[in-house]
DNA sequence: GGTTATTATTTTTTT
DNA sequence: AATAATAACC
């Protein structure tokens, strides 16, 4: 028996309300996930439910599988066996592996990320003639918000969408076609298809729609006020047959729209599903009453939401400090005095964390990060597999799961060298495409061209060798048998920045084999990539070294969503940085980056710093800088400093005396 | 036609 | 500041 005491009244309703449509409105730090988990531990323990009969659907894979481990906690192996906590991606993955061959494609598929859409949409512009005049990635991404919106390619035309006067609808509706044709062609799907096809095939087979709705008998989705209109979809049909569906989620915390998501969906929740039970977690047991005052302040201007107002019974704590920096190098300094102070109270790193706005503002701290010899880890940024090497050893094997991936074959075939320049594979491919074959088999057939043919060999050999071996063997089988060092050691002159490379491998290589260790006969290639491809910003970069504890963590505000810190930093509060540059001049919804900036401010628990940059360079122009409009009128909810001044110093003299401080500091810690 | 000098342009957030 | 695109040059 699980007992739901140690829950508020309305967690406690939120965890009992399992039949019926719930809405959760989980306000930040109100206990969310420890909610959810007692539901499910609830539906388990104490009302039978089986575990397969229950799914929930999580933002990230971290998120995902951190209600895992807290369930597993909760609730004995044998009663949780068959339990589905997922994200949308992944699970639309293994709902096409089963069903998609109703809509014509192999399970076989393989997933093409972000620079494969664009080489593609390269390819059709060019036989358009026309490269040069449109922007590509413009292109994509109106396919992708097409997508989004639930129109393919050949509803576009006749979409509320096209506008017959615009250049760019003519010329995407062109590509558009293109596009989804050799994607089917290669057997490939690109990240929105996952949704897009997984939507389509409950529409046209509503009996498969139904089977999936029988499985998954009670639905939970967190983050609900970042799904798009295809999630919804989705979500409709899983619910054809029941209406089991709990979600939770935050309007004040929609950060996603840029990427489709729709505040429609939880704003019309209640209307879209009848009888739904509404409730409310507005007691926020995460923040210290001054910063959770200063968010609710930030939050308030905000004309467009449901109004609440966080309380929290967390009294005491310092009021937030915003701290007025010289440059954004000043900027990185202050901040690691704060952390080296904090050190000193043996608080540990992996409690603070540095938040941004944009991936641009990192270096500064990273460089003072590494003066200052503190550990920390980076999240999001350039993913593991986007590095060349990986991609290129990640081609091989895509190439060795799906034969028509003609992407991956195209960027491999001469990789490392086998004497077939652009002349000589666009003569094949020409050959592949008049003869509608796979360029593979072409390749394969070439006996014109023995280098070809052994390659060709190469790839069929190992797609057996992977159902004998071990996937780690095999992989370094690969890696031995193209001779790929050899290749990087002649392609680059630089031996230190060839060894690097080499040590990517090796990384590349130890994750393999974490992932069967952990997997055990679920690690299979195609699992293997698949996890890779559907990496997160919140997965760390390599997970062949297991987080280390004592850093400090630096991200994103995107990516600090559902996290939280005793010790935050929020960098970089400035106009024209948060809200960003592009919102303001474009009018886009400034909405979004206020709340964007009420994420930041309620990641903290114990003390909140934040900081801006007088100056800024930017295209190596010094730009004066002022503080965040979200912020600058609320003078008296956090303590202003201005760092550039100390005592009766002069701010030249004063940078001065810091950086002496600074040095002195460090070597007091030596 | 291919190399070099000059000038324009750039950075949002991500499954 | 760094890189891509364009112009000027041989």
């Amino acid at each position: 028996m699980i007992s739901l005491a140690g829950l508020n009244p309305e967690q406690r309703l939120a965890a009992e309300t399992v039949h019926g449509p719930v809405l959760i409105l989980a306000g930040a730090g109100s206990g969310k996930t420890r909610t959810i988990t007692f539901r499910i531990a609830h539906m388990l323990e104490n009302l039978g439910i089986p575990g397969s009969q229950i799914l929930a659907v999580s933002f990230t894979n971290k998120a995902a599988q951190e209600m895992r481990e807290r369930v597993a906690h909760l609730v004995h192996k044998d009663h949780r066996k068959g339990l589905t906590l997922s994200t949308f991606h992944s699970l639309g993955i293994k709902i096409l592996k089963e069903d998609l061959h109703h809509l014509g494609y192999s399970p076989r598929f393989t997933i093409y990320d972000t620079s494969d859409q664009m080489s593609i949409i390269r390819e059709a512009l060019k036989n358009l003639r026309a490269e040069k005049a449109y922007d590509k990635s413009t292109i994509q991404s109106k396919i992708s918000w097409l997508k989004n919106k639930g129109v393919s390619a050949s509803e576009f035309k006749d979409s509320p969408f096209f506008d017959p006067e615009n250049d760019y609808d003519q010329i995407t509706e062109h590509v558009f076609h293109f596009y989804q044709d050799k994607l089917q062609f290669y057997n490939a799907l690109d990240f929105d298809d996952i949704l897009f096809l997984t939507v389509k095939l409950f529409k046209e087979f509503p009996q498969v729609a139904e089977k999936y709705s029988n499985r998954f008998r009670y639905l939970m989705i967190d983050e609900y006020q970042d799904t798009n209109g295809l999630q919804f979809e989705f979500i409709k049909g899983l619910t054809k047959t029941h209406k089991n569906i709990c979600v939770v989620g935050d309007d004040d915390q929609s950060i996603y729209a840029f990427r489709g998501a729709d505040i429609t969906n939880i704003l019309e929740f209640e209307k879209r599903y009848e009888k739904t039970t509404v409730i409310k977690l507005e007691e926020n047991y995460r923040s210290y009453f001054p910063i959770l005052h200063l968010a609710n302040e930030v939050i308030k201007e905000n004309k467009v939401r449901k109004p609440k107002t966080m309380r929290t019974s967390q009294v005491g704590g310092d009021k937030p400090m915003l701290l007025a920096t010289g440059d954004t190098e000043h900027e990185a300094q202050v901040v690691i005095e704060e952390i080296l102070k904090l050190q000193k109270q043996n608080i540990s790193l992996s409690e603070m964390a540095i938040l941004y706005r944009s991936n641009t503002q990192i270096e500064p701290f990273e460089d003072q990060l590494r003066l200052a010899q503190i550990p920390y880890q980076i999240i999001g940024g350039q993913k593991f597999y986007e590095k060349k090497e990986i991609k290129d050893l990640i081609a091989y094997l895509m190439l060795i799961l799906n034969p028509r991936d003609e992407l991956s074959l195209r960027r491999i075939i001469n990789v490392p060298q086998r004497g077939i320049g652009n002349v000589g594979l666009g003569k094949l491919v020409a050959q592949a495409s008049s003869v509608k074959k796979p360029l593979f088999n072409i390749v394969s057939e070439s006996s014109t061209h023995p280098e070809l043919m052994i390659f060709a060999d190469l790839i069929k050999r190992l797609r057996h060798r992977f159902n004998e071996a071990p996937l780690s063997t095999v992989i370094q089988e690969l890696i031995s048998e193209i001779g790929y060092e050899s290749y990087i050691e002649k392609s680059y002159d630089n031996p230190k920045l060839a060894l690097l490379k080499k040590a990517d491998l090796h990384h590349f290589l130890s994750s393999a084999q974490r992932f069967q260790d952990l997997f055990k006969h679920d690690a299979t290639l195609e699992n293997f990539i698949e996890k890779l491809l559907l990496a997160d910003s919140q997965d760390t970069k390599n997970d062949a070294e297991p987080t280390k504890k004592h850093e400090v963590t630096l991200m994103t505000l995107h990516s600090s969503k559902g996290l939280e810190f005793d010790h935050v930093f929020l960098v970089g509060m400035e106009e024209e940085i948060l809200p960003h540059k592009r919102t303001i001049q474009d009018n886009t919804d400034i909405n979004e980056e206020r709340r964007l900036c009420y994420v930041g401010l309620t990641r903290a628990r114990k003390k909140l710093f934040m900081t801006y940059a007088k100056e800024r360079k930017i295209y190596g122009k010094k730009i004066p800088r002022f503080p965040s409009r979200f912020i600058i009128e609320l003078t008296e909810s956090y303590i202003s400093q201005d760092r550039t001044t100390f005592n009766d110093l002069t701010p030249e003299q004063a940078v001065e005396f810091k950086a002496n401080f600074f040095s002195d500091l460090m070597n007091s810690l030596k």
